[in-house]
DNA sequence: TGGATGACCTACA
DNA sequence: CTGTAGGCCATCC
């Protein structure tokens, strides 16, 4: 585990999934994590953005499964999350993404 | 090597 | 709706 090739696999993949979102549409952890392999854990999901957070990755565009913006508290600026999907023309309902207009599958 | 961590998900009370 | 519990799996230290 972790030998000197990681399997860095699974980042690699979220990397480039998150990075092809178009603009004005969100996806999930769960969606993604499916299309990275790990289907049952997309815990591991936030954690390589996490880590790709330092990166340009529009991880603003990545919410849980109910839409919420669970990842916010994350970000440098928490507000910045909801600026700019409300830039991006994203509906809010409450405090959560409208899924059912702007929901994008990974391919 | 092994325990701790995590931006989740589902189920249940 | 809120809180608790278990599971899932890659990475960190």
């Amino acid at each position: 585990m972790r030998k000197k090739k990681a399997k860095q696999d699974f980042f690699d993949k979220v990397y480039r999934i998150v990075s092809k979102i178009p603009y004005g549409k969100v996806t999930t952890y769960g969606l993604i994590a499916e299309k990275c392999g790990i289907g049952s854990s997309a815990r591991n999901v936030g954690w390589a953005l996490n880590k790709a957070k330092n990166s340009n990755l529009p991880c603003h565009r990545v919410v849980n499964r109910n839409g919420e913006l669970t990842g916010k508290l994350h970000f440098v600026d928490p507000d910045l999350m909801e600026n700019l999907l409300k830039s991006e023309g994203i509906s809010f309902v409450d405090d959560h993404v409208d899924l059912e207009k702007h929901l994008w599958k990974p391919k």
